[in-house]
DNA sequence: ACAATGACATAAG
DNA sequence: GCTTATGCCATTG
């Protein structure tokens, strides 16, 4: 299935802490394709639904939730994000200067990743 | 190999 | 601020 690219992301994003947020061309710039963004978008969207990969955290560049697809919920990426202590402003945005997530270079995402695996 | 498809990003009006 | 247009790129048909 050649899923390579994905699961760098989906090990990218369950790095994010609780209670924080990443933009999808930041997960992009960390796998080093600074411009594939919206392939990060349509590899959460490929996600199984039993999935621990906190696709929630995952928002676009402007801090609002960025589901158009039919077959997904918009409202519960936000009561899950709210749920973690992430609050909304009345424009239905996040403010991301303060909930955003540094990020982490690939190299240590990749120690992470194996003393995630370890502990799992 | 080619064209279409997105849970995006950015620039321009 | 909001709406369009354009660039992006892995995946799929």
């Amino acid at each position: 299935m050649a899923v390579g690219f994905f699961e760098r992301v989906y090990q990218i994003v369950r790095m994010i802490p609780r209670g924080q947020v990443a933009t999808y061309g930041q997960i992009a710039a960390i796998v080093s394709h600074p411009r594939a963004a919206r392939t990060v978008g349509w590899a959460l969207h490929a996600l199984p639904e039993g999935s621990d990969v906190p696709w929630q955290r995952v928002i676009n560049a402007q801090g609002m939730v960025s589901i158009t697809c039919e077959l997904h919920d918009p409202i519960l990426q936000r009561e899950l994000l709210e749920e973690e202590g992430i609050v909304f402003d009345e424009e239905g945005r996040v403010d991301l200067e303060r909930y955003r997530w540094e990020g982490l270079p690939w190299p240590q995402i990749e120690v992470l990743w194996h003393e995630w695996e370890e502990k799992s």
